[in-house]
DNA sequence: CCGATATACTTGCAATCGGAAATACTTCGG
DNA sequence: CCGAAGTATTTCCGATTGCAAGTATATCGG
């Protein structure tokens, strides 16, 4: 018999990678942008002055520094995102949410929203989906960037 | 306010990067397997004959075909798995554990129990952790290859 | 039996990612 | 003020992935 942690492991990477399939496809057609690009414009949305240097960002989104530059360079094309110095700190080069971005993030999340209750619906109280979002949420706390 | 199933699915994304982020470390350093890896050869380890067509496995990983045939590679050449072609269909080409890969399966499965113990030390009840796998396991229900 | 369709696997190609290295800037200890 | 160490960002390179195409085999309808 598996132990109740080990169960739960494989389980939330098995969900999640599950997840990510079926979000990937719907998301993209219909607002042309990929998961993580959204989940990266949330989290600017809720982060002071909605904007985040490329580190925290990387940190939130849990991929490298590297890869946040390549990410933000077609979110800032598309007049989602754009860049601003920080006066005090010359190497900063924080990652700004546009009102553009803001309107297709906001979007964008309707869209999640409504894939996340089809994820859900149908044989799952109300009471239960709360416990699994406490529950995992408890998993990251402590982290900088909860996004729920 | 968020929807609770949003929350839940914005979670589980976050909680998976987390881990894989986590584990990925000291199950390549200690086993020399990627995690992906471990989790091939262990739905290989469920499977009846221990042993089960690149599609099927594609389908239990959430991965495409080509990526299966991409990683199973050089896990032969390590002598963890073989190929077996069924006499009634020639178009397939079974992965099947050997014993080799049974004894590596089994250590890092080892790990990867103390890795999951470890996320939830202190903090967490017992029953919590149970409830956790018992909720993650039926947003999975359904699909072949159960792991937990 | 035979052609049409479907399935399993592999390979080529383009896209993506992480880590190392390079650059620029800041901070700290004298 | 000056050099050493640390941090933020970008770019290069190797590795990984999915998709489309190609090959081989199976199945189904006539």
């Amino acid at each position: 018999m598996n132990t109740p942690s080990f169960s739960a492991t494989v389980n939330l990477l098995r969900a999640a990678a599950r997840l990510e399939e079926r979000f990937a496809g719907e998301l993209g057609s219909v607002h042309g942008l990929a998961l993580k690009e959204v989940l990266l414009l949330m989290h600017l949305d809720r982060a002071p002055l909605r904007r985040l240097s490329r580190v925290d960002l990387a940190k939130r989104l849990h991929v490298s520094p590297s890869t946040v530059t390549r990410m933000t360079n077609p979110l800032e094309k598309l007049g989602c995102v754009g860049r601003e110095a920080d006066p005090r700190d010359a190497r900063l080069a924080y990652v700004v949410l546009t009102e553009t971005g803001q309107k297709r993030v906001g979007e964008a999340r309707a869209t999640l929203e409504r894939l996340a209750a089809d994820l859900f619906r149908d044989r799952w109280p109300r009471s239960e989906i709360a416990t699994l979002a406490d529950l995992l949420g408890r998993l990251t706390a402590g982290q900088p960037g909860d996004l729920a």
